[in-house]
DNA sequence: CTATTGTTTGACCAAATGGTCAGGATGACG
DNA sequence: CGTCATCCTGACCATTTGGTCAAACAATAG
C-alpha cells in the first residue's frame, strides 16, 4: 500500500540490492563529476552518463542535482574530520602530529576527488557547508588546538600557533591531491610524488616541532 | 574604410578611453565570477550584470566566453610567477627563500580572487593551462629548484627536496586566499589571519632551513 | 553640421539543462 | 504462473545559456 509520495531511496537505507548498486554508482559517478566541474559546472547529463544510467533514472533515486550533491557532502563531511578526531591527547605530541599529517597525505593520495570536492566547495564560498564548517569543524579544531596549546605549555614542544599549525597540515597535504595535475607536470611524467612528500613532511614537522 | 571584419579590440591594446574602460570593467567582473564558480559554472549573464554592461556588448570587446577567461589566464601567468622570479641566486638563500614566502604571501591577500582562478583551472585538470604550466612554469621551476639546490650543497641551507620546498610554499600560501573563508570560520569573526600567517611561516622556514 | 567610426541594445536563435510524467519493463515472491 | 512493487525510459517542458544581428545611438574628426 503506497500512500501515494514517491519511493526517495535516499532518506533511508536503500533496501534492494540495485537501489544499493545504482546510488553506489550515481553518487560515485557525481563525485567524479561535481569535484571537477563544481556545483554549477556540473551537469546531470554528465552524471548520468558517468554513472551509465538514464537521466531519468538519476531522478528516480535522488530528487534533484541539489540532493545528490548535498548527499555527497555530508558523507564527505565524517571522514574529512575522522583524522584529526583521532589526535590523541594522551600520545606522544610530535609523533600524534606527525602521524596526523601521515594520515591526511594518505586520504590525498587515496581520495583525491573528495579533497577536490571540499576544495571547490570552500573556493565558493561554503555556500552548502558554512552551516557544518562553524559548527562541527570548529568546535574539533577549537578542541585539538587546546590540545596543542597544552602540549606546548607543558614544554613538549616548540611554540607555534596550534590554528595556523592545523592549517599548515590542511594546506600541505591537501596541495597533493587537489593540485596534483601541476605537482605531477613540474616534476616530470611517471614521477610519483607521494613518497617524497611523506619525508619531505616528516622532516618539515619534526624541525618545526622539536625542542 | 573597414575590411568588413569586426573589431574585436581585445586582440589589440585597446584604442579609446571607452574601450579600456569597459574591457577592465568585463576582465574585473569575469574575474570575481569565474574564481568563484569556475569555468562550466560561470554564465556570460552573470559577468555582464557584474561588470554593468549587456551581454551583447560584452560580445562586442570579446568574442567568446572563452577568450574572456584565456585572457584572464594569460594575464595571470604572468603575475604569478614574479614573485619565483624574483629568487636571486646571488641573494642570501634563506633570507631569499623567506622573502620568496613573503611575496606570495601578500599575493594571496591582496589577489585572492586571482590565487582561487587559478586554484579553480588546475583543480579541473588545468585543460587551459597545461600548456604553461608544462612549458614557462615548469621551466621556471627547474631554474630555481637548481639555485637551491646549489644553495644546499653549499651548506648554506639544510638539505631539503627543492622542489617540494617549493609546492610547500604554493600550499602554505595560496591557502590563505583560497580557503579564506574555512580559515575565517575557524579563527571566528573580526580576526585577520595574515599577520600571524607572516610570522608562523616565517618560523616554519626557518626552522627548516636554518643548519 | 555631417559623415564616419565606434558603441549599445532589443529581439532572436539553437542548444543545453534541470526536471516531470505516463506507461512499460523487470524483478520478487507466493 | 500471476500479482504487486520496484525499476526504467522516451517524450516532453520551461528555463537558461552562449551567441548573432540589424538597427539605433554616441563621439568625434573634418
Amino acid at each position: 500500500m503506497d500512500d501515494g509520495q514517491p519511493p526517495e531511496p535516499q532518506n533511508e537505507r536503500p533496501r534492494t540490492r540495485i537501489q544499493r548498486r545504482n546510488t553506489r554508482a550515481i553518487l560515485d559517478a557525481a563525485l567524479e563529476v561535481f569535484s571537477r566541474e563544481g556545483f554549477r559546472g556540473a551537469t546531470l547529463d554528465m552524471i548520468a552518463q558517468a554513472a551509465g544510467l538514464s537521466k531519468p533514472n538519476l531522478l528516480y533515486y535522488f530528487s534533484s542535482k541539489e540532493a545528490i550533491h548535498g548527499e555527497l557532502l555530508s558523507e564527505l563531511m565524517d571522514t574529512w574530520l575522522d583524522p584529526l578526531r583521532e589526535l590523541d591527547p594522551a600520545g606522544e605530541p610530535a609523533e600524534e602530529i606527525l602521524a596526523y599529517v601521515r594520515r591526511k597525505l594518505e586520504m590525498s593520495r587515496d581520495m583525491p576527488r573528495e579533497s577536490r570536492l571540499f576544495a571547490n566547495e570552500i573556493i565558493q564560498g561554503a555556500p552548502r557547508m558554512m552551516e557544518a564548517i562553524e559548527g562541527e569543524l570548529k568546535t574539533l579544531v577549537d578542541e585539538k588546538a587546546a590540545v596543542i596549546r597544552g602540549w606546548i605549555e607543558a614544554g613538549r614542544i616548540a611554540d607555534v600557533d596550534p590554528y595556523h599549525l592545523i592549517f599548515s597540515i590542511w594546506a600541505l597535504t591537501q596541495h597533493y591531491a587537489d593540485f596534483d595535475v601541476q605537482v605531477r607536470a613540474v616534476l616530470g611524467p611517471g614521477h610519483d610524488p607521494f613518497p617524497e612528500a611523506e619525508s619531505f613532511l616528516e622532516m618539515l614537522y619534526t624541525r618545526l616541532l622539536n625542542r
